[in-house]
DNA sequence: ATCGACTAGGGTAATTTGGGGG
DNA sequence: TATGTCCAAATTACCCTAGTCG
């Protein structure tokens, strides 16, 4: 019962304040990703799943199943946005970086990251081709997607069209970029 | 503790979260399949018999267990190699179709096929990027990858080199395609 | 006001799951 | 650390009631 990655109806119910019977019908519509234990059919729920799930409905994330929420996935190569690694980390996000499109796509699926930051600057990657690869498939529905656009870029409106939530300037300031990542997390 | 191929009760009831008490109960039912030590009666479980039982009852199997062993993820968008899909299927092997690096990524480890089919004349992808970045991942360690060369490649050493268990040329015979598949599936 | 469809929650019995001490 | 047993707690399925919305 008390394993870290793992919940139960009951516990899912008790996080957000609904009778576990309430977690079974959103089970068994399909809105809550869960899987069955063969011996009565219980029911598991992954950490991942619950907190996408709670995302998705903009209801409040609990404390402590909050570092789910915060973990960023940094797809870059570029030095200066390594280096805002840190600032990030000081303010709670987790980071993992990924230098290539097929890592990042590795990635994406074992460290489960709330948020995706795309620079769309990085070697070799075509950055529309990610967001719609992403947006056509429902596991990543929830995910949140950071375009960092490149400098000389007029039309930002183009990113969100194809799938980001937000668009920044590469030469943007650090602390700007930090502050979007947040507002984009608590969202 | 730390062996392979078979599984303590409670390293079973870790990787499902579960009490290590429900796996015996499981086995004991004969849902899961084990054995006994002598002297005790301690239970042990094979991956493979451990890995059968998750999937049978739908549930997440763990990445570093998964990996069909007659299924391959093919790396390409050309018309022609989709064509040796079904001659794949007939001999036996499932096929994944993946056509940019950074689904190919995601398949790899939501599907974990036992190998990877490269055509290296995939628009946007860079052959050895993406073979360094599976060799220096433990994940891949086991993953076979057969390298389709452009046509006019004389060194097909190099892929070699740089980690592929195997290269074919891309105009090469569909049959020996096939045939190259089946061989390192096999070994 | 009533109807119908849907959602959340309560009660119960049966069974699984999990915890403690040997 | 794992087992077997006993017991308590949690979970499911089923049926039911109350509330909401158009």
């Amino acid at each position: 019962m008390s394993e870290v990655h793992v919940l139960t109806t009951g516990e899912a119910a008790r996080y957000c304040g609904v009778n576990f019977r309430t977690v079974i019908r959103w089970i068994e519509r399909g809105q809550l990703k869960a899987y069955k234990l063969p011996g009565r059919g219980d029911h598991r729920i992954c950490v991942e799943d619950f907190v996408a799930f709670l995302r998705d409905n903009a209801m409040p994330v609990p404390a402590e199943l909050g570092s789910a929420t915060r973990k960023v996935l940094l797809m870059a190569d570029s030095p200066e946005l390594a280096a805002s690694r840190p600032l990030l980390q000081q303010a709670g996000v987790e980071v993992d970086i990924a230098g290539d499109s097929f890592s990042a796509g590795a990635m994406l699926v074992t460290s489960k990251p709330a948020m995706l930051v795309l620079d769309t600057n990085l070697e070799g990657v075509n950055g529309f081709q990610v967001l719609d690869t992403l947006r056509s498939r429902s596991e990543f529905a929830s995910l949140g997607v950071l375009v960092i656009a490149p400098s000389g870029e007029v039309n930002q409106q183009r990113w969100l069209d194809a799938g980001a939530d937000a668009v920044v300037a590469a030469n943007c300031d650090r602390n700007e970029l930090v502050g979007r990542i947040n507002l984009l997390l608590d969202a």
